[in-house]
DNA sequence: CATTTAAAAGTTTTT
DNA sequence: CTTTTAAATG
């Protein structure tokens, strides 16, 4: 492929603009080639706004010879950047890989790298986690004797975040604070704040903060990048916050080329801080701001663009924006109502599949909710009937206990001030180092002004300390921890990550001690140390070194989406929050309830409503041919009670012309819920009792009255689930005990009445469920 | 004194 | 229905 970047002949000036013609619509092609100075980019969902992006990053060096190294793009997910990466380097050539594209958090960690010794800080920090941070949080509330119970560290942490985001140091805060509960945030923030830097760390948060005080308090660094930097474009503008506002501010103050690309319709994370004034506010920062509204839809069908423009055009603080598609009109958008969220999942279990006999692939569907807890009854179904799935988000890989636990100690190692991953380790694995002996270690530590990790290493079970009252297990496990750890303190900076990893994995004898446990999990957690071993085994950092400073950094700095792999025939399963970004032929949104979506803390404010109402819209947004809506008439949260009342107030917003509304109110054909019997286990046993409760009263929650199954559109698939009860004209009656593949290759073993198991193929029709008698 | 076991309480969204 | 906290055990 001939490279653009070298070519700037005549001729290829003009083949590139007339690629860029055709690969472009009228107001995609003037916003890529727009001219120096502020640049908005209003995109609309669906209107090809990362390809604007790329292009126009594309245009600029190949066109504008703007050096690769003299622009930099921001955008929301290192998957996203490194998409963008691939694509330029297909356009223009292997150059971009040295491009400065990434997220705000990676850019500006490897910014304070560089240069974070001038604020009086180190530049080899560890990153800590909001898992980290809230430790942390935790643990200044004991000592500071604070209630837990009545603000959880979880609120505190918020707020301190919330406090750091808005460009508030403690000194601030405190002069600000009201009320009580603020006076105690003040009171954790400070401490909190002196801790990260004695432990010489730096949360998420100070990532985006502390180079704006870098970039103030020095000049000099400001100027080495804001001159640098020619060209800034920034992706999902819309959900920037004050803090990275600010630093791009700076950022572009001096050559003012700061292109800006978002939709204030798909702003979903105000509780994080994100200020939508960022964007609407954007052409009054910027007088001479360019603004390019791109409004053509290329994803959805009109049906369901229609249905969401009509849905967010109910918010107030928006820019008015018509978005238009020539996509056909399409299936309608479908509403599906179900009496509990069992009946929901099974619901939808079925449509998935009955869509994959239409044709879609499973790869093709996903299924989207308003909080993970609700992904459970959706798993237990799926798995029950069978259908392969996956999960974006959730417990990410990295944060995983025995994973976190085993960069504890690398981070220790790496860094001997890391209080917070010292103690989380002290007794990881169990050596007999419990609540006391480690209180008398901080006592010890000190009162001898020592750091903790000098306190562990300098112990010496021969000559103990007088003042160290620890004796027995305890003693043998502090020197054998101290051990390890001058061990992996000598080797940190000349050994690969991966040998080292791999080093003390087998000191820590994690492996065996799992074995021993015999349990599911454990086998769980082996194959997640196996699969760390191996991502460490294959690092090459940027300089191909494997150093593992580097490694923790990005491994910390990964997103939820980051992980997955898409692709391969799953059904996807996340949340609302997660699918930003993504699109699929088939969406379905589940859940569609007041209180739940809506989530019930946002009904009283009118704001946070009209976020609700955005993420709704986002998930709409992400369907190119069919969406499925649904929600239930009774959802119960936990044991007690119910959570959501019906359904939600944006269902009534969408037109019925483009509505088809399925699935009767069924709930008076169920029996009503029992409450939790305390002690009736779920997960085993109630698969097969569930069946038998349901079947009691003539009905069964598996669908089988919901649906008609006479009307031979059910896919066996559905029919033949785990447990079902099956008639063969030979054999007789049988139960299927397991399941072989999926979709038209379904094969399902039975056993029959004289315990012999037989293979069959699901849709051979030898097969005939029977409704269970009793 | 550490670990196991039982009871109690709390559940949005995530870089 | 999970996660955290308190009491019992070894």
């Amino acid at each position: 492929m001939s490279s653009l970047i070298n070519g700037s002949g005549d001729a290829d000036t003009r083949r590139f603009l007339e690629t860029l013609k055709k690969a472009l619509n009228e107001k995609q092609y003037e916003a890529v080639t727009g001219d120096e100075g502020p640049l908005l980019v209003l995109a609309g969902a669906g209107s090809g706004k990362t390809r604007v992006l790329t292009y126009r990053i594309a245009y600029l060096v190949a066109m504008r010879g703007v050096p690769i190294h003299r622009i930099l793009a921001v955008t929301f997910t290192n998957k996203a950047a490194g998409e963008m990466k691939e694509r330029l380097i297909e356009l223009l050539g292997d150059d971009v890989r040295d491009m400065w594209v990434g997220t705000f958090h990676s850019i500006y960690a490897r910014i304070l790298r560089r240069h974070l010794d001038v604020l009086g800080m180190r530049n080899d920090f560890v990153i800590y986690d909001s898992d980290d941070s809230l430790r942390l949080v935790k643990r200044i509330q004991k000592e500071l004797e604070i209630s837990t119970t009545e603000h959880t560290p979880q609120q505190i942490r918020g707020s301190i975040s919330r406090a750091k985001n808005d460009l508030l140091d403690p000194e601030r805060f405190s002069q600000n604070a009201r009320g009580p509960y603020q006076y105690a945030v003040a009171d954790v923030y400070h401490r909190y704040e002196k801790q990260l830097r004695e432990n010489n760390a730096l949360d998420f948060d100070d990532l985006l903060v502390l180079p704006i005080r870098l970039f103030r308090e020095h000049s000099d660094v400001l100027d080495i990048y804001r001159s640098r930097f020619l060209h800034i474009l920034v992706d999902e503008y819309q959900d920037t916050n004050r803090a990275q506002y600010e630093s791009l501010t700076l950022l572009a103050s001096l050559h003012r080329n700061l292109c800006v690309v978002g939709d204030d319709d798909q702003s979903i994370y105000r509780w994080r801080g994100a200020r939508l004034r960022n964007i609407l506010d954007f052409e009054s920062e910027y007088r001479d701001a360019a603004v390019v509204r791109l409004e053509r839809n290329y994803r959805s069908t009109s049906n369901i663009l229609k249905a969401a423009s009509s849905v967010v055009a109910n918010n107030v603080g928006r820019k008015e924006k018509t978005l238009w598609t020539e996509k056909e009109t399409g299936s309608p958008v479908k509403t599906m109502v179900a009496y509990d969220e069992t009946d929901e999942a099974s619901q939808i279990a079925y449509k998935v599949q009955e869509l994959c006999a239409a044709g879609f692939s499973l790869g093709d569907q996903v299924v989207l909710y308003r909080i993970n807890a609700q992904s459970r009854t959706l798993e237990d179904t799926l798995t029950h009937q069978g259908i392969p799935y996956r999960i974006v988000g959730g417990l990410r890989f990295y944060e995983r206990k025995e994973i976190k636990d085993i960069l504890a100690y690398l981070k220790v190692a790496l860094n001997p001030r890391d209080d917070i991953s010292l103690i989380r380790i002290l007794n990881v694995p169990p050596r007999g180092i419990g609540d006391t002996s480690r209180q008398r270690l901080f006592e010890y530590a000190s009162r001898n002004k020592l750091s903790l990790f000098n306190a562990v290493v300098g112990y010496d079970p021969e000559h103990p300390p007088e003042d160290l009252a620890i004796r027995g297990k305890a003693a043998r496990g502090l020197a054998s921890l101290g051990e390890l750890l001058s061990w992996l303190h000598d080797r940190i900076t000349e050994v690969h990550v991966g040998e080292l990893t791999k080093g003390l994995v087998e000191e820590l004898h994690i492996i065996s001690i799992l074995e021993e446990e015999r349990s599911i999990e454990a086998e769980g957690r082996i194959e997640n140390i196996r699969e760390l071993l191996t991502a460490t085994n294959a690092y090459q950092g940027s300089d191909g070194s494997g150093s593992i400073q580097e490694f923790l950094e990005e491994v910390s700095l990964i997103t939820q989406v980051d992980e997955t792999e898409f692709g391969g025939d799953f059904l996807t399963l996340m949340t609302l929050h997660c699918a930003k970004g993504l699109e699929f032929p088939v969406v379905y949104i589940v859940g569609v309830e007041e209180g739940l979506l809506p989530w019930h803390r946002a009904l009283n404010d009118m704001e946070e409503l009209e976020e609700e109402r955005r993420l709704f819209y986002v998930g709409m947004t992400r369907a190119r041919e069919r969406l499925i809506l649904s929600y239930v008439t009774n959802r119960y949260q936990g044991g007690f009670g119910m959570m959501s009342r019906g359904a939600s107030r944006f269902l009534k917003e969408i037109p019925q012309e483009c509505l088809e509304t399925s699935g009767s109110p069924v709930g008076s054909y169920f029996p009503k819920r029992r409450p939790y019997a305390p002690g009736a286990r779920r997960r085993s046993t109630q698969k097969s009792s569930r069946s038998k409760t349901h079947s009691s009263s003539t009905t069964s929650s598996d669908s089988s009255v919901t649906l008609d199954y006479s009307s031979s559109q059910v896919p066996p698939t559905m029919i033949l689930a785990m447990g079902k009860r099956v008639e063969h004209p030979i054999h007789g009656q049988g139960l299927v005990v397991a399941r072989h593949g999926f979709g038209e290759s379904l094969e399902v073993d039975v056993r029959f009445a004289d315990g012999s198991i037989l293979r069959f193929p699901a849709n051979s029709g030898e097969l005939r469920p029977i409704s269970i008698e009793y």
